[in-house]
DNA sequence: CTTGACTCTGGAGTATGGTCCAGAGTGTAT
DNA sequence: ATACACTCTGGACCATACTCCAGAGTCAAG
């Protein structure tokens, strides 16, 4: 157990900020360096130091992600908060514009599998009266497939 | 019109083939590359020849991208047409495989969906009560969001 | 012969979200 | 004193699907 002198008042290092955040050492430095934390601060010996609110930020990008949230988007949301801690309008708009692209990414997605069954179907009526005449193509490489 | 003399039995340049199939003169070069399309024959200027069959080949790897299937799996469907062009079996596997990531995706937006809709209503009640309390934190950046 | 449109190659760059590495420094335990 | 665990930096690298570029070559028309 390296480092305890200077990780006095409550403080983790690194190392111990992943364990708790279950994310690895490397994306946190990488998260620092998208601002997505900022420059934490460090011991004499340059480590750098993690409180108990930097693991839950940790969290909550953890958690935006799980919602389909970009870093990018993500970054916009812990901006808004510490700035501006109740900015709960604009954070609204945001989920509510996070919504609207699952939402859109639902019904295409629901198409794509009407398509997809259509094209299994053709396969399995190809693969039934494949005895009655010769050997041919799989429908799905007919040029004229059906769709746009 | 510059090129034409070597262009004789049907067959287009790059550009021509670009536009038949609406993709970029870049773009087929990339996927010949990929080992989408076989090397391609030449002109005695090394000027690469595509048939009607090669630009329908680019419309068939459109189409699949339309239903998501990245280039790789694309070059599986590609390499079973041309190895065994009766090998629906084998498609309708890939199809089918396709269709189940495709359900799945579907089952985890919805989820999304409503964990959206729930934060977004958080914020709306957040926004309603604003007058009675302090203003204080939008409940979305609360440490214990209910969620995993 | 020159102009202009087209094509060639190889390599770099884009965005996303990281992972991995070497070589050096830090800090504690024995 | 030295071993050992941990951390530091900067940069390279992974996959995906392209896009863009420079510099050179090709070809038909004027």
């Amino acid at each position: 157990m390296p480092q305890s002198s200077e990780t006095l008042k409550n403080t983790i290092q690194i190392g111990e900020a992943a364990e708790q955040s279950a994310l690895s050492v490397d994306t946190i430095r990488f998260y620092e360096r998208r601002s997505l934390l900022p420059s934490m601060p460090r011991t004499r010996g340059r480590f750098r130091l993690y409180s108990a609110d930097d693991v839950s930020r940790l969290g909550f990008i953890k958690q935006m992600q799980g919602l389909r949230f970009s870093l990018k988007e993500i970054k916009q949301l812990l901006d808004l908060r510490d700035r501006d801690g109740h900015a709960c309008g604009e954070v609204r708009d945001l989920l509510t514009a996070k919504l609207g692209e699952v939402r859109a990414k639902i019904r295409e997605l629901a198409k794509l599998e009407s398509e997809l069954v259509l094209d299994q179907q053709k396969c399995n009526r190809e693969l039934k009266h494949r005895q009655k005449h010769a050997p041919n193509e799989c429908p799905i490489f007919s040029t004229s497939n059906g769709r746009k």
